[in-house]
DNA sequence: AATGAATGAGCCTTCATTCAT
DNA sequence: GATGAATGAAGGCTCATTCAT
């Protein structure tokens, strides 16, 4: 006999591999690139699912994006009781971790990285739950850094310079692979590239601050 | 009373036309979002029209690709007999202006800017006749700046910091727009992102020169 | 009130009256002659039933092949107790009533018939499962026939022969239709038929063989 | 300055180059398989020409069966001042050879076999002059050696299984080649097949007007 | 007269979705 | 509640044919 609590769960079974599932071919092809089929193959389901569950490929993309982890990482960030350039360091490095590392389990950015230029139903999710509050977190770090003769709009160009590196190594990865086909994201070479773009993007920062005051 | 060359182009326009509604289409939709009947309609031509001129829509992508003003832009900056900080600064803003401006007739780099992350049969082509010799332009113009001390893989990650800064603008068009609704893309935004991108990376470079100094 | 049987079959239903819609379309026309629209169409079935039932216009040919009425023949055949002359005959009165009486259901017989001579994918199936056990199978059965001293060759060009009579009458008979427009293949006709072959090829065996003796 | 045969004939050439590109495509494909494009494309002729020249794909089918070398065997038999079992011999050789010998220039013999399951609107047109005067040339031959004994009907199945063991060889050419993969239709092998064919069927017919005459 | 360009109907197939159980 | 079966719109592409020169 079955308690309740297994019912449900056996219930959410399939719902939870849907998801999964979902992630993992999202994060591989485009969400266009994507088939219901496909997704529903490897979570071992019934074509229907996707529809009964999600009610279509749509709501399927909205409720796969979840960007707890994106979240954990900036809260843990605030928390962190290091000066901001440190913690622009240590951000920056979990955050391609997240982005490249296969490993990591957290697909919900790679995912984000593909949608961006294609409007879909669920960019304005993505948007409002997951990038706006990225921009304003790393808004808010460089502007500890700098002095408030810097404008809003160079503060802004400073983070866009800094996301549009990061997102460059994720979205131009069937480019990059072509390009130097030696080359492997392991742990050790994303660790390198964060900190390229640590360093890289302080100095700039550091330099637009100081024309500023100026 | 039609002149010879108009005669000759009378029967090209159709390609013409056909090359143009592609270069549209592909640049609004992914490759696979966009359709041969779509860019058909567009060149008022009919939808066997692109396997007759282009054999395939591969084929119409791949002929539609032409790089030749971005080569042009590096040839010009090659011959610019400036330093190579200035000649950096002048090829970003060409170069924004290229991505970003929509009155530019040049809609290649969009085209090009979408198919980075998802593999197309003519991302090879794409790759070998644009994207490689842009690295390989970048990377002898960062040589020009630092000195020998900075490695390979530190010169090729500048470049690459460059490069996704370029083109985080274009790829997250769709997502700056409902970040910022206000913003404009005008020629003077344009060029002064093209302004930013090069104050941040020039200090970035520098910084990793003197730090691969010491 | 339904049976077991029926459930299980009602979900074949259209599958089956699809295989059944391929076999007469197929018959009607050539492969390539024929239409997943026009057998959609007879089944009452969707367009793409047959993409989800047989997977394309190949596999449908494929499984509505089925050659259990002409192994069964040869089977019965074999065990019938009788002399080879007249299992012979037997087996031509059967093999044409198989092939030109409207009334008998199989139709594969008449597929297999067109598809001879325009290489279809297939086309090897149909000789590993039909054509190549018919052959053998009348290869042995002339070889009771005939002695010894007649060669492996001339064997096989009996077979060949007596093939060749029999489908004559499938191949051509839009041509027999336009040459003799009064002529109706009743069960009578075929049997006289299927006995003027037998009659006909056993004089040219044993002629044969009897050359070959001396 | 051009006479004009001249003209004409370079008008012709064009003609005749899209009749022998048609022999060669139709008998290689069924009417149905062969395109347009090949023939033009063999021809070296424009997309347009074949209706230009014969007004649709059907009137090209039309004029490219000439059954003249077929009618030349047959007149040239008769006059043969031999017996009739010597005339068949001789002109099953001929009929083989012409049906199966690569390097005979006649292909019409080859496209007639093709056509003769799929009513095409050439198919009344290849039964009037080709067929029917072959059955009926065959008939008088087989009723020279049969006594009057024989019917009309038995005779017609005489010749049946003439035409049927001949054409098989033609029609069934993709599964012998499967079947017998090192069987090579060279010039000795058509003959020993004409040869068996007629050493066959004169006992078949031999047998079945002993039969009548009881 | 003769042709390159253009046409539109039709092909097989794939897709997200809905239906009947 | 959950699924195998079925749907129909749309996809890229091929074809014989026609048009404009």
């Amino acid at each position: 006999m079955m308690t309740e609590v297994e019912i449900k769960t056996a219930s959410e079974q399939t719902r939870m591999r849907l998801l999964d599932a979902a992630r993992e071919v999202f994060s591989e092809h485009s969400f266009q690139g994507a088939t219901v089929r496909e997704i529903c193959r490897r979570a071992e389901a019934n074509v229907a699912a996707v529809n009964y569950h999600f009610g279509s490929k749509d709501g399927l993309l909205a409720e796969a994006l979840n960007f707890a982890q994106l979240a954990a990482l900036q809260k843990a960030n605030v928390k962190a009781d290091e000066c901001p350039k440190i913690r622009l360091r240590l951000f920056l490095r979990d955050f391609m971790l997240m982005l490249l590392d296969e490993k990591n389990p957290s697909s919900q950015c790679r995912i984000m990285a593909r949608e961006l230029a294609d409007p879909t139903p669920a960019l304005d999710k993505i948007v409002r739950e997951a990038i706006a509050p990225l921009h304003e977190f790393l808004g808010k770090l460089v502007r500890e850094i700098v002095s408030d003769k810097v404008g809003e709009a160079e503060l802004r160009r400073c983070v866009h310079s800094i996301v549009g590196q990061c997102l460059f190594y994720r979205h131009s990865h069937p480019v990059l692979q072509r390009l130097h086909p030696k080359l492997r994201y392991d742990r050790k070479e994303i660790e390198a590239i964060g900190e390229h773009i640590a360093e890289f993007s302080l100095a700039g920062i550091k330099h637009l601050d100081k024309v500023s005051r100026s």
